[in-house]
DNA sequence: AATGAATGAGAGTTCATTCAT
DNA sequence: TATGAATGAACTCTCATTCAT
């Protein structure tokens, strides 16, 4: 799962009112906590802001000095999300020394991600329904760094063609839904024999004929 | 996309009252069709039973004679998409002449599948909240109708030998987010560029090294 | 607990419509049976036109062929209890040799009764807020024949002078809480060491210095 | 009335949200205060939450932040109507020079009560079909102080010996049909004579042979 | 910066009753 | 006489958000 990076997000940070003081700042990021757990647990339309301000263990009122709506926190989450995921995997990918490795161990870095952060991974879902554009932009961004990569490695003769962004979705599908099937229905890790076989499958198609 | 589809489902049809009169009968299909709607439209917690009844013309109190409760109507919907969508790639992949026809039918079958019950198709992402068995049961059906033609193809000696339930999801990733892509996003069917490449890298890397 | 009761009811058997085929009288009896039997079960309030209609394996419609409403069959049966227990009461002392006979007669009757209505005795309670007059009127038809009998029994020197309605409601009031100790919370008669304190009690309480 | 109160309630105030504020206290005691007049004017399933909060004048919601639902209300007035009784019946008797002036000064305070507290009172009746155990508890409790004192005066040669389980319930029955004669139907004190009559038969029959 | 009481619209669901057949 | 589909007002309860302190 090559992919290089964007380095900074060009939508809002979207924070609503920046701390001034670091006892707001503690406030704020023991919201952040909170949230992303409940969210996790309970997904988007399940989860209260009671829920949220009880585990934080501040006031109802309090959660509105730092987040304009529930959705606003919900929206700095998956930002947080999206911008942490294609950043360990960009660094996972940039010391890759062969193509191949770095493909395994993008798909490695993603399986790992999700099993740590399996609950609010699982509410990206949600976003469809909660913020159409938001959640198109998270599976664009993820693809536009994927794309960037494999253009390369096909200019380099690496791989073969095939148009880019097909081939982008369809290994981020490929690595949803071996990550759903063992990191969030067993909460196991995605097991060897899985990994081989999705790998020589890609592997295989990527290369094609030319070989 | 290869599947020989399983005749009979084990769940429940789950129809909560019969309708004894084709009155009733008539009621209760424009619940379903109002209700495939504004799910589809809003997805399952934005959705209210105000939306649903006032679309399908009738008082609230109604639907209560045919359903048992706001989940009850969407698992149902949800086990009537599944099982359509089974029944047609089946019927589509029974009339193929080679392996690569039947790969092909399934794919171009699962897109306009989707391009017709859209909205319906996205709320399945609810399901993870809602009603999270139900969903482990679509995508299980799903890859099992797949698994097994996988298995067929693979003894025959027309694909190589990898594990087949890895296939199967990846695959169904692969259709997933290719749909996803064009059709949900651009309400357009997958380009012909998409579909060749995919196809294309499908197909190499069930053939692989094989050849 | 000796009574005179009066023979015919002078309040309205509030039948609704009468009758006028046996088929018709037929449903109108399994309504009523269905009805004693799930106000007694649930109660008037949780009590449901559905639950009656269903055990007595009628359509909804049908019952508002024999009754205006939930209320009315609710204080037909109301009437009907009232009627029975007054009239065995009366049988039952009507036998009696001496005054202390009549009394004891009239107690364990009392109890057996409730024994075996104790479901649509419970739910007399009820009626002091579905129809409070219907409710006075239970127990003052019920006092009425009491106070005859104690008159009576006074006028011939049997008991002593006490006011007789102050009796009568004292009488009642000991016969339902030692019926509701025992009777329905244990579902089992009233012991013998109770009904004979009690005798004891009420018989000395009414010979008093006159002995 | 004699009785020796039992001085701490064994079941929970269950108060479900200590208010911590002067104003949520007042709110909490203005709900409290309309619950106890809608009930008793209604009964528990005619009264609505409506009702309730609209005389308590607040918004609906707030009703659930001092209590959990409809029947958590009713339990708490249930408790402290119980608790309060007993405690004004404990005081009345614990000054009383002799049995007879206890027995009387139990039933005069019972009857007081009761038109204090006309509304509350007759709800209680409700109870069998909402909470049956807490119905069969306040009976119980009320019960339990009676026969306490019952045994200390039979012990000490006052009474003559009766079942006293069986006395105190038939007391409780007098005292409660009295009240709802006089009381509860004629809002009026019970009249003179008719506590004559009853403390008359009340004493003569524990008295009994004895004298 | 923080509190927590208060809001009120809106949620899903129930149910006695009506009515066309 | 009987049906059962349909009604719609009313029900209890939830919850994101506001605001006085």
């Amino acid at each position: 799962m090559s992919t290089e990076d964007l380095n900074n997000q060009n939508m809002d940070r979207n924070r609503y009112s920046y701390a001034k003081t670091s006892r707001g700042e503690a406030t704020r990021n023991k919201l952040l906590a909170a949230a992303e757990e409940v969210f996790g647990a309970k997904g988007y339309y399940s989860a209260s802001m009671v829920d949220i301000t009880l585990k934080a263990g501040v006031a109802q009122g309090t959660f509105y000095i730092y987040f304009r709506s529930k959705k606003d926190i919900f929206e700095a989450l998956v930002k947080d999300l999206s911008h942490n995921l294609r950043r360990e995997i960009s660094q996972a990918v940039s010391g890759a020394a062969s193509r191949r490795e770095a493909e395994e161990g993008g798909f490695a870095i993603f399986f790992s991600f999700i099993k740590e952060h399996r609950n609010l991974y699982r509410i990206v879902q949600d976003l469809a329904f909660v913020d159409e554009d938001l959640y198109k932009w998270y599976y664009r961004r993820f693809a536009e760094g994927y794309i960037t990569g494999l253009e390369a490695a096909m200019k380099a003769g690496e791989f073969r063609h095939l148009d880019p962004e097909t081939v982008a979705y369809a290994l981020i599908g490929i690595a949803e839904f071996l990550g759903m099937r063992w990191v969030l229905w067993e909460k196991e890790p995605v097991p060897e024999k899985a990994m081989t076989a999705a790998m020589s499958l890609v592997m295989e198609g990527l290369l094609g004929e030319r070989r």
